[in-house]
DNA sequence: CTGAAAGCGCTTACAG
DNA sequence: CTGAAAGCGCTTACAG
């Protein structure tokens, strides 16, 4: 219960004979404090177990130091991974992630101003899609906010998002250059532009050769939708022999149906991800995938947090990634192979 | 740039004609304030936009409404679902999540205390262990810690954890049942106490039908590392006939070794995982494993959140939960079936 | 470089 | 139920 009195900068400040003014400038990066002070403080500071209150320094400084991140589904171990990148980038710059999970565009409006609430320097979205609205609150207050891989069209919105249309064009080329013809796509969430694009894109692949898709489905970017969308599609006569799925959750999917009706992967049917998740590179699925870089998706987000807000009337930036296709056994039967695009 | 002026409490309170405390009092749950006046407040508050500043009430209120959420493996899809029933339970009673991701013993020291800054109002720690002095720091100041799925001997750390020796027993009993005999243990890190634990449970259901473990091997709860002992383990003679592995990851890769070998799971080898993830269930691995009970878990542990730290002097709670065994086909041929332990 | 003073936006006893 | 006042723990111009 009790709780002891913390130690605050006043403490400090009397056993270091120093004004409290100067016990904040010893734990200010770069403001001005003589060496001798600064070595006195920190010492008193240290034996006192003294850390200055991030909340008091919050309400000062309008600078909280916290960066709110909102996703939507952490169960997709893209996001998982995402996540946990984009919280340790931020950890190494000293900043703090407040984390809002199960985001979707219904409850975003009303959880969305509770993370506003605590005074976040910026905002990370991914998966879920900000409403113009809530863009407008945030641009008003100054607050940066980013997009990750969900393309927004709003002007005070940063976009860090894979090339999807080019991604979804490297696969119609790699299957076309396995001698494909009878190709499906599995579209995810309908609406999104990830998934959207990476229809587009394949279907211009496609066209370039003059082919055009056989047929389609919707499995929602989830195992169990794709699971009879795929069904679905491979009942289908006379048999498709490729299927790009718009993430590796569906792909997964399609290869246990594949095997479950006994159409052989790859001679039959070439099966193609996207995310290149770690179950794509398991020995049992061995998925062909398209790697998005998550590494460097999340650098540049949080760059553009750090930068702050475009200045009123500029437009933000938008960033398009290239990503790479990771080829496995579930196009070739050989050894691996890696294609950039 | 920018950011306008935003709106506070004292704008509200002129604009309807109330003071300050008043406004407050309209934002507070359970406060008393006339319905008149709240209705008032309120409409005036929707018109300007106003929401109350989080950070400025925490100064004054002394209770943040942040949870810290530390985590050390987001990778593993277990913690990955833990942290999101985790964030989600908390925003269901409008707390906040603060997560610190990758902490292991080594950095824990440096994160912890920046977390506490923050003036989080309770601790959940994931995965990684807590030294004591870190945990003295929380108590000191009057805040409820609990370590989820790790036991903590330490007085004032609360605990939420699987009975693991109970778990391990199950397995024992279940593999027993299936004729195996000889049987091995595939540990995660050792030291820490998940992988003691459903060690000694799975040695003492073998001890009571007078068996002992064939052979132990470290897999450090990764697949990389489990490749290789597995590697091990299965080019011993004479064959062993299970296999048990501290969780999901590793069991997935002793499956995969099994089959490089063309040994046939289960006839031959049966292989049994821990935590129950996704990749146990999907078709392809089809993997018996032991469910944790994710929702309970963190029901309890927000529950012991809530409740803040125990009075002084007395000892914090210790819960161990029951698991149970889902039966799948890397022990049976057949259909699944499941065992409640 | 340093300190005294004001102030960040709220809540909370204290009176009434 | 309501308001005036004090105060939460810090930072930040402002002088010096």
């Amino acid at each position: 219960m009790a709780g002891k009195t913390p130690v605050r900068a006043i403490d400090v400040a009397r056993t270091s004979g120093v004004s409290r003014a100067t016990v904040s400038r010893a734990f200010t990066e770069g403001s001005s404090i003589s060496e001798a002070k600064l070595r006195r403080v920190l010492e008193a500071a240290d034996a006192l177990g003294y850390r200055p209150n991030a909340i008091a320094r919050t309400l000062t400084s309008r600078k909280s130091g916290i960066v709110g991140i909102v996703i939507a589904d952490l169960v997709n171990p893209f996001y998982a991974k995402v996540l946990e990148t984009t919280c340790l980038k931020l950890q190494e710059r000293k900043l703090a992630s407040l984390l809002l999970s199960g985001a979707d565009a219904h409850n975003l409006d009303t959880l969305l101003p509770q993370l506003l609430s605590y005074q976040v320097d910026g905002v990370i979205v991914a998966a879920a899609t900000l409403s113009s609205r809530l863009a407008d609150r945030c641009a008003e207050r100054g607050l940066p906010v980013v997009q990750l891989n969900r393309y927004s069209e709003l002007d005070h919105v940063n976009v860090v998002c894979c090339d999807n249309i080019r991604g979804g064009r490297m696969v119609a080329e790699h299957l076309l250059g396995i001698g494909r013809q009878r190709m499906a796509f599995l579209a995810g969430i309908e609406n999104t532009s990830s998934s959207r694009d990476r229809e587009i894109g394949f279907r211009s692949g496609l066209a370039q050769v003059g082919l055009d898709l056989k047929a389609r489905d919707v499995g929602n970017y989830v195992y169990r939708d794709a699971l009879d969308a795929t069904q679905r599609l491979l009942s289908r006569k006379p048999r498709l022999d490729a299927l790009f799925c718009a993430n590796d959750a569906m792909a997964i999917a399609a290869v246990d149906v594949a095997r479950s009706l006994k159409i052989k992967v790859p001679e039959e049917l070439a099966i193609v991800g996207f995310d290149n998740t770690p179950p794509a590179s398991s020995q049992a699925y061995s998925l062909t995938s398209v790697d998005q870089n998550i590494d460097q998706m999340v650098d540049q987000a949080v760059a553009m947090i750090v930068a702050g807000s475009p200045p009123t009337g500029q437009r933000a930036q938008k960033i398009f990634l290239a990503s790479r296709l990771e080829v496995r056994n579930s196009t070739s039967g050989g050894a691996t192979k890696v294609v950039r695009g």
